[in-house]
DNA sequence: AAAAAAG
């Protein structure tokens, strides 16, 4: 039986909603008004998921709540959506505000945003973004105007507010997004500063994936009487993500990469670096190597990281080289591999990282890359999942990328390649330079898009089963034939 | 060790 998208298989110690009730229900069930059904509908959704089932009706009712739940869940639609339907019986005013989501990041907000306009779209509702990295003049002018919700990171709301562009008086709705996240950043300060700003009477929603002390604490001050609910565990109780470590040189990182980019059915990829430079020099070196790929990080001004984003999520690029910027909530549709470049530090960026993929009850893949240094790190992540990730070795040695590079044959005539007549010294870094024939062709466009081709990757078959992991994640595709068993 | 968020 399929598993229900967010569930649980063993939802060890929780007070376990009873999956089938979830399971049967409908959105029409849950009290939510015509015109919202059938924004929802438009949307493509037909049954609610676990949190939402058991979320919207305590929104509704005006209930405090503190949910644990990951991205991924449908968390967002668990309150937008009865937020739409209390928002509607109300009229706003300039300058106040009559609620307030609060994100960690940027991207975050604007998910948020997006999922309002989504589900918003037979109501009269207007909404705010507040995000920094852009110019205040619209946000300004939108509050001039007056909104019914206010979307925003705490940073840019501080500031607006301190500039007396906002009164949050009339503030009686609070969503507290991704709280684990905000204590992450430092933001916790913000929020209780800003939480003294709105009345005391009001409804606040606090999610969160995690519950660490300090949001205990925050949810106690903040909150009253609040209902718990406890969905989805960590994404990797997702089945629909096969694991793999990959044993690699430093030096043979990037050609790992591109091997597993041209050979493993990639669609869409995700790769994640831990640096900031990392994460450009990848990119650019991806590029200069054919592949459609963007990057996004924390460096980059705000119009370059929507830029990229979008190029990502339309499909004109399908790879994106990131940092934890995009680790956490990033919703993109059909991200079909996740490859750590780098060995998290941390072991909850690993649970993020590879969650976004194996989405909406797709297949993933999540490849990470394992130096002698990280031996530590990745022994953290399996102490925390539980799980022992199937281990391979990158066969390296002979540097012979061209062998599994063919495709596509016309353009890289590999007769006309000149001998490899490059010094050491450009060699010494990592085996990143493209070989001549490569570099000649102008963004190599008709590699850059393997997907568009459907390619599939000829695969010895029969060779292969012994390569296949049982576990975890009943995942029965071949791997690589450039990956070797490794006895861990 | 990094990254994120106000500028």
């Amino acid at each position: 039986m399929a598993v229900p998208y967010g569930a649980v298989p063993e939802a060890a110690g929780s007070p376990a909603p009873d999956p089938d009730i979830a399971h049967h229900m409908n959105f029409a069930d849950l009290g939510l008004s015509d015109e919202l059904l059938q924004a929802v509908e438009a949307a493509g959704y037909t049954e609610p998921t676990p949190i939402q089932a058991q979320a919207i009706p305590q929104v509704h009712m005006m209930k405090d709540l503190i949910a644990i739940a990951q991205t991924g869940t449908g968390k967002t639609a668990s309150f937008v959506l009865p937020m739409i339907d209390i928002l509607a019986a109300g009229r706003r005013r300039a300058r106040m505000p009559r609620s307030l989501i609060l994100a960690p990041t940027r991207e975050l907000a604007m998910q948020v945003a997006e999922n309002f306009e989504k589900y918003g779209v037979n109501h009269d509702l207007k909404m705010a973004l507040l995000i920094g990295g852009v110019q205040m003049g619209d946000q300004v002018k939108a509050l001039d105007e007056g909104v019914d919700v206010l979307i925003a990171t705490p940073g840019r709301l501080m500031d607006l507010f301190e500039r007396g562009k906002i009164l949050l008086t009339g503030c009686e709705l609070l969503v507290i997004d991704e709280a684990d996240r905000m204590l992450d950043m430092g933001f916790i300060p913000d929020i209780e500063s800003i939480c003294e700003k709105l009345p005391t009477n009001r409804q606040t929603l606090l999610f969160s994936a995690t519950m660490p002390g300090p949001i205990k604490k925050l949810a106690d001050r903040f909150l009253t009487n609040p209902k718990y609910i406890e969905v989805a565990r960590p994404a990797t109780a997702n089945i629909n993500i096969a694991q793999f470590k990959v044993k690699v040189t430093p030096r043979k990182k990037r050609e790992a990469l591109r091997q597993l980019l041209r050979t493993d059915d990639v669609h869409t990829a995700i790769v994640f670096a831990n640096r900031k430079t990392t994460v450009r020099d990848l990119n650019k070196s991806l590029k200069r190597h054919g592949f459609a790929t963007g990057e996004i990080h924390g460096d980059m001004d705000q119009s370059s990281r929507m830029a990229e984003l979008a190029l990502f999520k339309s499909g004109e690029i399908n790879i994106l080289v990131a940092s934890d910027v995009a680790a956490r909530g990033l919703d993109v549709k059909g991200v079909s591999h996740v490859f750590n470049f780098d060995t998290p530090w941390h072991p909850d960026d690993y649970v993020h990282r590879i969650g976004r993929t194996g989405r909406a009850g797709a297949k993933g893949r999540a490849f990470t890359f394992v130096t002698p240094e990280d031996a530590e790190a990745i022994a953290n992540v399996e102490k925390l999942t539980g799980i022992e990730i199937p281990v391979f070795e990158f066969a390296d040695g002979d540097g012979k990328e061209q062998e599994s590079d063919k495709a596509p044959a016309e353009s890289k005539p590999v007769a006309d390649k000149p001998k490899r007549s490059r010094s050491r010294k450009s060699e010494s870094k990592s085996d990143d330079t493209p070989r001549a024939g490569e570099r000649a062709e102008p963004k190599a466009k008709a590699e850059a898009k393997p997907r568009r081709e459907a390619r599939k990757p000829r695969r010895t078959e029969p060779a292969q089963e012994a390569a296949q992991p049982g576990k975890p994640g009943e995942w029965n595709g071949p791997i690589p034939d450039f990956l070797n068993i490794s006895a861990g």
